[in-house]
DNA sequence: TACCAGGTGGGAA
DNA sequence: TTCCCACATGGT
């Protein structure tokens, strides 16, 4: 079995055994995809969903539904709506940031990595889960899965290129499933014994 | 009380 | 390049 075979059936394993993630949409009370997406992702850096969650309801009662609407309103008050998700002037700054280049005109990966708080993983999640551009989003427990399941550590690049199929399903489910993994078995101390994945993780063979 | 959560930027080595 | 730390809040 081969590595992209080995990504596959892992991809399969998972879905069987935690069914489909759904990550976004949601659908608050957010009127488009792309603004909740570009929120929701910017709100949860470091943070947990559940910080998000009170902050998307914060909008919902005031009745906010776009990030043009959010970012009608002073920084002062910004900071205290957003204030769950920590980080707020940094985050503030993002989304104005990202707000900016949607204006432009010019979406892609690389003006979005240009803003300042928008990282790779940032980047990667806006452009995917908004806008169906097919890359796959690298982050903490991508990287600690792919080391304990293929028993080396490539470099990022060759990361995403090992995990990345051109099928938007699979791009979207994959990294919602490695994150549920990394949460309920592959956690920073591991639990091997009831892993989906032990069957062919190197590291829970040894 | 300590640690972690759907990261990123910047400075030091 | 890589490593480490600050950024800040809430849940367990």
């Amino acid at each position: 079995m081969d590595l992209k075979e080995k990504v596959y059936w892992a991809f399969l394993k998972l879905l069987c055994a935690f069914g489909r993630q759904n990550w976004w949409p949601r659908i608050w009370n957010i009127a488009s995809v792309e603004d909740e997406v570009i929120l929701g992702a910017v709100l949860t850096q470091n943070v947990s969903w559940k910080n998000v969650e009170r902050v998307l309801e914060n909008l919902k009662q005031m009745g906010i539904r776009s990030l043009e609407d959010l970012l009608k309103f002073e920084d002062e008050v910004l900071e205290e709506l957003l204030k769950p998700t920590a980080f707020v002037k940094r985050k503030i700054k993002t989304l104005r940031g990202i707000f900016g280049v949607l204006r432009s005109g010019n979406l892609s990966r690389e003006e979005l990595l240009k803003v300042y708080g928008v990282g790779e993983e940032t980047a990667d999640v806006i452009m995917l889960y908004a806008y169906n551009f097919p890359t796959f989003v690298i982050d903490e427990y991508t990287i600690r899965w792919f080391v304990r399941f293929f028993g080396f550590l490539p470099k990022k690049g060759e990361i995403r290129e090992i995990l990345h199929f051109e099928d938007l399903f699979y791009l979207k489910e994959m990294h919602a499933l490695i994150d549920e993994l990394g949460k309920r078995f592959c956690k920073k101390e591991p639990l091997c014994e009831n892993c989906p994945l032990r069957f062919k993780c190197s590291f829970a063979r040894k």
